[in-house]
DNA sequence: GACTTATAGTTCAATACTAAACTATATTGG
DNA sequence: CCAATATAGTTTAGTATTGAACTATAAGTC
């Protein structure tokens, strides 16, 4: 990449930043599925581990979407798997007909530790190699980044 | 996350890192996706983009997908679609019978040619709002914690 | 109150990926 | 030389995702 105008530097460090992002992306979901129990996927313990750590009961589909940034479509997808696996229950919003009310289950709070507790290993391999101070030290600038990108998207 | 061992620290690091890493890559894949031409992924555009970068004219299948981590049925994919699309041929590797040997065209170089250039509106955005610094201070340790999984993974 | 517009959720077609089974050719070791 | 194993690529079934079309209910406007 040559630096012709004063932005192509700033091209090629986000097509750097971005190539790296996709393959970590890749790599950390594929060590993160093969251990998860079941038919539990990442974007489902992801919803489980969501209610633990806010310490929530219920949600809509639709905050739900939004708080992890993927379509209404793919939400349906998501809750009605967890739902098949009696992980949440889903039922109407009593204020409002149009909407649900998607409820973790004893089920699914046990399935998130038991989920955590088969990831252990995997991160604990990890603890070993990469300095956690190093890796604590991206995040302030990570969360910007997606805060920043999540602003600015066109829908 | 309580600190109840030495190394739920690291677990609670790594599940922040690789929560944003996630969210970022889909927002970065998302904004991407939506400039680029016709019918080109951003798997294919990378492909494009791999061949121009590194001043290259042909490379196996076989390579390739272990360049980008991805499967062998992927990369199958990536560049039939390609093929399809007149932006790569395939063929038959002269000097071992299994292999094939995938090369870029005129069209494709073109093609990777005007991605850029549609892409460059969208990055110049994000110059603006990012600092370039701090974006470039983090590759190094992505790069590192990205060989680090790559290495460790239990194929 | 009736129209219009916005919001909640579902469904559908398409895409990119994985894992695993498969075919075909190479390589290696008796 | 041949059998066993390894490697290159394809195919298939399944999953998660998007975008767009759809249904149903809510909210705002005249």
């Amino acid at each position: 990449m040559t630096s012709d105008s004063p932005n192509s530097d700033f091209t090629a460090i986000a097509f750097s930043f971005f190539n790296e992002i996709g393959i970590i992306d890749q790599l950390g979901r594929n060590r993160f599925e093969r251990v998860l129990p079941d038919g539990l996927s990442i974007a489902g313990f992801s919803l489980l581990n969501h209610f633990v750590r806010l310490n929530k009961t219920q949600d809509t589909p639709s905050h739900l979407a939004k708080a992890f940034q993927v379509t209404k479509g793919a939400m349906t997808n998501t809750i009605h798997r967890l739902e098949a696996l009696g992980l949440v229950t889903i039922v109407a919003d009593p204020s409002d007909g149009r909407g649900k009310l998607v409820s973790i289950t004893e089920a699914g709070t046990a399935a998130r530790h038991d989920a955590i507790a088969r990831l252990a290993p995997s991160l604990q391999q990890l603890s070993g190699l990469i300095d956690p101070k190093e890796l604590q030290a991206l995040i302030p600038t990570l969360m910007k980044i997606r805060a920043i990108l999540d602003a600015n998207r066109e829908p």
